[in-house]
DNA sequence: GTTAGACAGTTTCGTTAGAACTGTCCAGAG
DNA sequence: CTCTGGACAGTTCTAACGAAACTGTCTAAC
């Protein structure tokens, strides 16, 4: 049963988005966006946004959906960009960081630390968590023969290796993807 | 030149452990050390601090410094004792993770996170810099003719993921283990 | 060398009053 | 049937401001 078929989908989910993009702004310029701004700047009111989001946490869980998943297809695009495994994680995890590095909540999401205000509740684990499976998922396909252990453990490096890069950079970008791309390669017994 | 001979350096040493457990007594009970109040607790007076550690950034160094030492001590002490190159890697890696999730300045120190007052400005960076430097000199130790960009790669990657599984445990510590030590060992090519 | 006390400048704390926000309800307009 | 504007109690953030505590330094005395 899906809930509320009158308005057009389409209608909807444009409302969304623009809730969101405009939630995204504010949060990164520094402001923590109440329910009365937004409404305020998408021009709709207040009960508008808590029919379409619950309440306050459940705006504020879409905007980290949508963030994420908009990180993690940029890193799976970049994976299946390239034909050698070597590159393709070089280039997963260098757009990753890139990424991360540029925006701001992918940033706080992922380090826990925030220029911005908390959105979230969250913390980077679930985010850390699916990266990880994206990355397993990847990993068998294009090696379906290998050892779903040794799958497992290179795709949960992976996803470690890199957050911590992102935390603690030790050098260029560059070269913590080489790095990391070469772990994987190695705990793949590649 | 060694600054102040007149007091018995035995003396002095033992005044800045003294000083030093308290200050940690009191970070991990979760007040704030301060100077009036450790030179209260040690019997002392405020100016004998200051003459000894500087300011309260010296003493707060000071006490950093302590609390990693010991914990880097744990960590090797653990390495060296066990001769298979994967059981050492295990048995650090658990006590490296038991000890921090036992002691909260180390945690505090390494997760940014603190149940304890910031008596620290530090990051995690420099202990996990100077983890990952240890571990290479072991590996070097116990395994010569090791490349040395592999050793430096298994050595980082050791450090960085023991504090990733510290941050975010995904399951019981001793799996945390096995699994970053067979990370080694791949990266290491053996 | 150490101590107690004094000192100015800064940081923290606790309180309090005002404003803003959250979440819900309802009557009315399109 | 949905959206709106307004009203509502309860909670949370903000600003202010005086009191208290702390920092770092200096000095006289032991």
């Amino acid at each position: 049963m899906t809930e509320r078929r009158t308005m057009a989908r389409r209608a909807r989910d444009e409302l969304r988005d623009e809730v969101l993009d405009v939630a995204e702004d504010l949060a990164v310029a520094g402001e923590r966006p109440s329910m009365p701004e937004l409404a305020r700047r998408v021009g709709v009111s207040r009960q508008t946004l808590y029919s379409e989001f619950g309440d306050r946490d459940g705006l504020a869980a879409a905007l980290v959906l949508r963030t994420t998943g908009r990180w993690l297809d940029g890193i799976e695009a970049a994976l299946e960009g390239e034909a050698d495994l070597h590159a393709a994680w070089v280039a997963a995890v260098g757009a990753a960081l890139t990424e991360a590095a540029e925006n701001p909540l992918v940033k706080a999401l992922l380090t826990g630390y925030s220029a911005v205000p908390s959105v979230f509740g969250s913390g980077s684990g679930p985010i850390v968590d699916a990266a990880a499976a994206r990355a397993a998922g990847y990993l068998r396909r294009v090696r379906p023969g290998a050892a779903d252990a040794d799958v497992r453990l290179a795709a949960e490096t992976a996803a470690r290796l890199t957050v911590s890069h992102l935390v603690q950079p030790p050098g260029p970008a560059q070269r913590s993807a080489t790095d990391i791309a070469t772990v994987v390669l190695r705990v793949l017994g590649e």
